[in-house]
Formats: structure tokens, C-alpha cells, sequence
DNA sequence: TTAAATATATTGGATAACCAATACTCTGAA
DNA sequence: TTCAGAGTATTGGTTATCCAATATATTTAA
């Protein structure tokens, strides 16, 4: 999440490595190709001085690996990685189903995506 | 959010403020009850050096008002808290709705509550 | 009366997500 | 050949969320 301090009334930071190993989940990436997709969902890219070392560090736990193809670094989400996301997201969607649903009762047609 | 390094395989600290806000939107609380109610939706109650400090500064931006009732304090929010939550709550749901309903395909109930 | 429980509040430290800036490598265009 | 753009990577600083510890005040129980 980020923050964009001057436009939201409080701070919308954190759950970084967890929206990185979800986007992991669904295919392997490039390091760009993340920050392309973190832009999709949250109306903005992030920074490589946030986007390198979180997973560098997802690499350092096992979570995720990744190997040089020509120029570019693809990075994939281990087993273990898939696994410790399961319980996460399970966790992250149990403290929110309630929230969620106020807002989908606010907004009457369901979007499949995300703000673009 | 909570940490509980232990137990999840990455960081799930954040939108603490948010949450608060949330839990002000539907009623009037003394910061025991905020505590609790958390402690409903997380698993686990948030520490005092977490609680009170992000109150104070809820009150400093005006998003939040607290006046004492005897031995206890009552927060409540304002408009202006209601407003910015108004906005934030569409970010929040916005960035994670599929990432929700692929939780929902997982799970074919439909839980009312949170994790107890 | 004293101790325990509850509520509120503060302090200091750790950490991840953020930022901006900088650096390196490679490719393609001028 | 040089420069610009794209991708990867690092560094240093800020800040909110966490933690644990401590403190104060009030009520209740022993």
C-alpha cells in the first residue's frame, strides 16, 4: 500500500511483501513487470528502493527465488513461499471480510479489477 | 495489522489508523473497547504503546475527538474522519478486491464475523 | 488496609515500507 | 561513437506500526 500522504486522511503503508508474493502467486515476474503490476493496483509504482530490497529479502526466507534470463531477473515463488502465503491470506481476509462487504454494499456494481 | 513473526511468512504490520477509524465509523468507543474489538478482528490485542499514541495523533489531524466521561475516555470521529475515511476505505477495497474473492472462491461460506 | 485488576498514557527501541538519489549494465537510436 | 532509455540494484533518511516497559489513576477484592 503507499501512503501519497497529501491525499489520503490517514497512512495506507504496509502488507508490501505480501501484495508482492500474491502477484508471485498467480505467475513469475521480472522485477519491472512486479512494479508494472503494483502500479495497476495501486495507482502507482513502486519505488526501486522499496521494490529490490523487499525481494531480496523474500529471497533471503526462502519465499521467492530468482536467475538472470539474458538481462532481466525473473523471480518465482517457492513452494514454502506458496504455503506461508495461503495462511497469510487467509489472515488478511478474515480481519477485512466485514469492511469489504460495507463496501460492496456501498458500491452496487462489482468491478473486476482494480483502480487504474 | 500484526507482525506475529512466528507465525507468518511475511510482514502484516500496517494500516493500523484505518482500522481504528473503521471500528469509530460505526460507534462511539473508550480506547479499552477500540482494544478489544481489535483484538476481535486481528487475533490478538494491540499494545497501549500502539494504541493511545495513534489515537493522539488521530485527535491532532482532527479526524478523531475524545472527551472524558468519568474515569474513562470516549473517542469518536468527525466528519472530516468520516470524509477521509470514505476515501480510503475505496482505495483499500479498490487495490485488494481480487485478491478477496479469490479468498471467497477458496472458502464457500460466507463468514459474518472474523477469526476468533 | 493492601494488592490486584482495569483503563489510560508515555517512552524508547526495532523494523518494514516508503522516499529520493545514485549507480551500473545493456540496448537502441541519433 | 555517444547518448538516452529501460531494468536492476544500493544507499541513506523518514515514519508509522509494532514491541516491551513503565507510570498514573481508579475500582474492586482479599
Amino acid at each position: 500500500m503507499r501512503t501519497r500522504k497529501s491525499d489520503y486522511c490517514c497512512d495506507m503503508r504496509g502488507l508490501f511483501s505480501f501484495m508482492v508474493l500474491w502477484l508471485l502467486t498467480k505467475k513469475s515476474m521480472y522485477g519491472s513487470e512486479i512494479a508494472e503490476e503494483l502500479k495497476a493496483l495501486r495507482g502507482d509504482r513502486p519505488n526501486p528502493g522499496t521494490l529490490y530490497p523487499a525481494l531480496k529479502e523474500l529471497e533471503k526466507k526462502k519465499l521467492v527465488t530468482s536467475e538472470r534470463e539474458g538481462n532481466l531477473r525473473v523471480y518465482r515463488i517457492t513452494e514454502k513461499g506458496r504455503a506461508g502465503f495461503e495462511v497469510v491470506h487467509d489472515y488478511f481476509c478474515r480481519c477485512f471480510d466485514d469492511l469489504f462487504y460495507e463496501w460492496e454494499k456501498k458500491h452496487t456494481h462489482k468491478t473486476t479489477g482494480s483502480i487504474r
